[in-house]
DNA sequence: GCAGTTATCTGATCCAGATCATGGAAGGCA
DNA sequence: TGCCTTCCATGATCTGGATCAGATAACTGC
């Protein structure tokens, strides 16, 4: 019944062509950030965005370092983590294509507060936040759409501060895999996939325990048949009977 | 040794004066938010507020409830907080003169996930919120201030999500004290006065603990000579101490 | 000042989950 | 194919802090 096949998670690297300079104006255009604004201001907008592309593993920035850029993730995962002095960390969020990363303001703090790193291979578009201000400035409404985003984050780290202090492991687990799923999930045979490079490690520093725990109540899960996981991977077999378990016992 | 005096907190209920439409127009021009506009901006800006006091005890909102109304806290404190189904809530934070709350978006969620209460009475300011998104459509400049303030809320967030998970109990305690005594502290002859009524309880869910917990942490603080406290009042009469308990032990 | 109510303190017990420890399985690489 | 490394599962033990339960002290209203 355990199933220990081979990692079903889609781990095609991002190729070079991908994270070309030619494929640049494309990406930033597809964003819903930028959608409605006019061809010539995305024009400009694209000349102030550089692209980079990383190895999976490699940091972008790490906690302390100045902040001076903003990010988006044209293709790839990346990981925010947040590490406390007694050497256990956070996992912010895995970010995909699309959303926005490091510092969107060059008020206030003039460093990282938490770590990006790449769970895949990535290719990244890089933006100074002057110059991101400056867009912003030139163009009310994305300074609107910001704030939106930066509200829905702010509720995000509540709802999980939440979890952290009210729920037990298992429930905290279920909110995790549930969140994962629906963000980064990928229909398949057996379920809705997490498709991403995702250890017990990961799964815990996400859930606020340790990947003992993350691996005790997995193998529960998986014996009730609620999902099916594996080496670095998670799928959901079950997307009702998890969400029960967000509930009760 | 143990002092159980009367509370210091300054119990000064909020005069009916302090929130007539006379003071508004002062109190919004004094917000460092608004700083820089020009007179006639301001004026403007000011019809769209209205001011509503409000008594101790109070809900300005619940969770749930539409969010169609952006807070200035004119006088007073308030408090925002998270319920969890358990029963367990999370005082977010606890919000004095010039803080906004509410809801700073129309676009995204559509109703509170919090819940904002009086914990003095308060003269609050508060403004619709496509009103409040048109001023900001209007002036940039107050964007990308409002844009700095989120960045700030969501690293407080991750800030005490990190604590939760990775810190014990102790450190959790000292370091809300010392937060709120940076924001609300007052000096006195016996030291930093937290200026507001605080209960055990109250620290509790800002600590993410027990009311008796955090009672057994303060009565060791207290025993040490680090803090002063008594019924709804705490006054920390050793910071430098207290920073050290945020380190070791 | 007295009775009732609310906040606080503190002891005793209990348990979810961390920690410690070990063995096994999957993948990488020569 | 076999060695080596990394990841995962699972048992045994331990403990920080929650929970349960009274006992005091402070405030409120009369």
């Amino acid at each position: 019944m355990k199933s220990r096949r081979k990692s079903p998670v889609n781990t095609v690297t991002t190729e070079p062509q991908h994270c070309s300079i030619d494929l640049r104006l494309k990406i930033l255009s597809r964003l819903p950030f930028f959608s409605g604004l006019p061809a010539q201001a995305l024009q400009q907008i694209n000349q102030r965005f550089i692209e980079i592309g990383y190895e999976a593993g490699n940091f972008v920035y790490r906690a302390g370092d100045p902040a001076e850029r903003l990010y988006v993730v044209a293709d790839g995962k990346v990981k925010i983590l947040q590490h406390a002095p007694g050497g256990r960390d956070v996992l912010l969020d895995l970010l995909t294509s699309g959303e926005f990363f490091g510092s969107l303001t060059t008020l206030g703090a003039a460093s990282y507060a938490d770590t990006a790193q790449l769970q895949t291979s990535a290719c990244l578009l890089s933006i100074r936040s002057e110059d991101f201000q400056q867009i912003l400035d030139a163009h009310p409404t994305l300074a609107l759409k910001a704030i939106a985003i930066m509200a829905e984050r702010i509720n995000l780290a509540n709802q999980r501060l939440l979890q952290v202090v009210a729920l037990p492991v298992e429930q905290r687990i279920a909110f995790t895999l549930l969140a994962l799923g629906k963000k980064l999930g990928r229909r398949q045979e057996n379920g809705l996939l997490i498709d991403v490079p995702l250890s017990r490690d990961d799964l815990a520093e996400m859930a606020g325990t340790t990947p003992e725990t993350a691996s005790r109540v997995l193998s529960q899960l998986q014996s009730s048949g609620v999902v099916d996981s594996g080496r670095q991977w998670i799928a959901i077999t079950d997307v009702d009977a998890l969400e029960q378990r967000t509930t009760q016992s």
